[in-house]
DNA sequence: CAGTGGTCTAGACCACCTT
DNA sequence: AGGTGGTCTAGACCACTGC
């Protein structure tokens, strides 16, 4: 017998067809894609089934369409999708959104524990990013980021790094952040961090520890922030 | 000129009659729904409009279709779906469902702050259940549950609470939790608290409030959970 | 075997946007 | 006016379930 072959709904098939021109960057965010007709006489399906394939990766955040216009690849460049992934809520609900200070950057081997987050190979070089992220003028967050080389190239070469880090991922690298997973804990603050965001030794802050993948599956980048409670909550809704 | 009346899509409207169904209790936890083809005889649509309708319900968790059965009123008194929101795992990601023993009921009115969360009319009476629950037997977790007798009848009357209150909430009170949001902040454990928790007081622990919403929207139950993160962590994936 | 949901197609009309 | 996505319908075939 012949190994058998995978078989996949006709629109399950368009959907990852479609997916994998946005991941080589056939097509480009904020780039019009061709209209469901053009697509499914290209592709060689109905319209119907374009539509279905089309719809699932909407609902996914991948596209974006608008009545009379088009089919978008998702810009998430934007303020409201930038900060799709910021659950930090001020006690009354509202979000600020921060001002960021580089502490400092450095070059070196990934630890083993950041080598199994990221699935790297042994002995991969990082790039580990210190920043503090103030609201109302006072340092509310600490937050390492540990980026590998091989995902972000001269990483740390970078002068001016954006607000949010997702902006230079994406226009730079082409790296669209499509979910996170965070594991949130409650510990006792260093000295070292203690000072930096002006509260005393051993306070109870908030480490959130937190994966980022990337629209192709892949964990791309792993960050620890710590975060004192007093003013800020870490806020989800689950549906 | 007159009023204008409210437009819907066709799909939109079968999905809002389907919905009240549910409330209503037409029909209940586990029931097989009539077919597509039956549905829209009845409603006076096509099938593809009531497909439509149906694949919604399913993406939002109310209904579970299967191939060449039917579809069933979604039975959230599973364990999988009961502890859909159950987001406290072991540092290795194992979840572990926990022992749970009453400490307490009270019955009284709500405080000012319950009022406002769980949008009560005024002076309206709560119950106060307070438990710990317990992973490989160490008490992790204590959580006082605030419960309107509005919502729930004598709900302290209840001998046996299950495990999850959930179960309750469905098979007596015909009330379905769809979604939940969570405020997680870092806090030192008060000393009454830690006796409880078998942790040296004024430890961190991460405090949990939560707000439980029932299908039709309403907020039905608020808690507040307090852990140790020695041994748990708040995980969740966001997408 | 009959009945169900899953998939796929084709065609129609509408609302919206651009030119 | 012409093109786009949004909605709705109708009909067909398939895979799975239960009798």
């Amino acid at each position: 017998m012949s190994p058998s072959p995978e078989l996949q709904p006709l629109y399950k098939q368009v959907y990852e067809l479609l997916i994998a021109r946005l991941i080589e960057g056939y097509w480009k965010p904020s780039q019009i894609l061709p209209s469901e007709m053009l697509l499914a006489k290209e592709i060689g399906v109905s319209q119907g089934t374009v539509r279905k394939a089309l719809n699932q990766m909407v609902a996914e955040k991948m596209l974006q369409r608008q009545q009379g216009k088009g089919t978008f690849v998702a810009e998430h460049t934007q303020e409201s999708d930038l900060f799709r992934f910021f659950r930090l809520r001020e006690p009354n609900g509202e979000m600020l959104i921060p001002d960021t200070l580089v502490l400092g950057s450095t070059r070196r081997k990934a630890s083993g524990y950041e080598t199994e987050k990221l699935n790297l190979k042994a002995n991969e070089l990082v790039v580990e990013l210190t920043r503090v992220r103030s609201i109302h003028n006072k340092p509310a967050i600490i937050e390492k980021v540990i980026q590998p080389l091989s995902v972000f190239p001269d990483i740390d070469k970078n002068t001016d790094l954006p607000n949010a880090l997702y902006i230079l991922y994406q226009e730079k690298y082409g790296i669209t952040i499509m979910s996170v997973s965070d594991e949130v804990r409650a510990v006792e603050i260093s000295k070292d961090y203690a000072q930096h965001l002006d509260l005393p030794e051993g306070s109870p802050v908030l480490m959130i520890e937190r994966s980022s993948v990337n629209i192709d599956g892949r964990i791309v980048e792993f960050s620890t922030a710590y975060c004192s409670s007093e003013n800020l909550v870490y806020s989800v809704h689950l549906t």
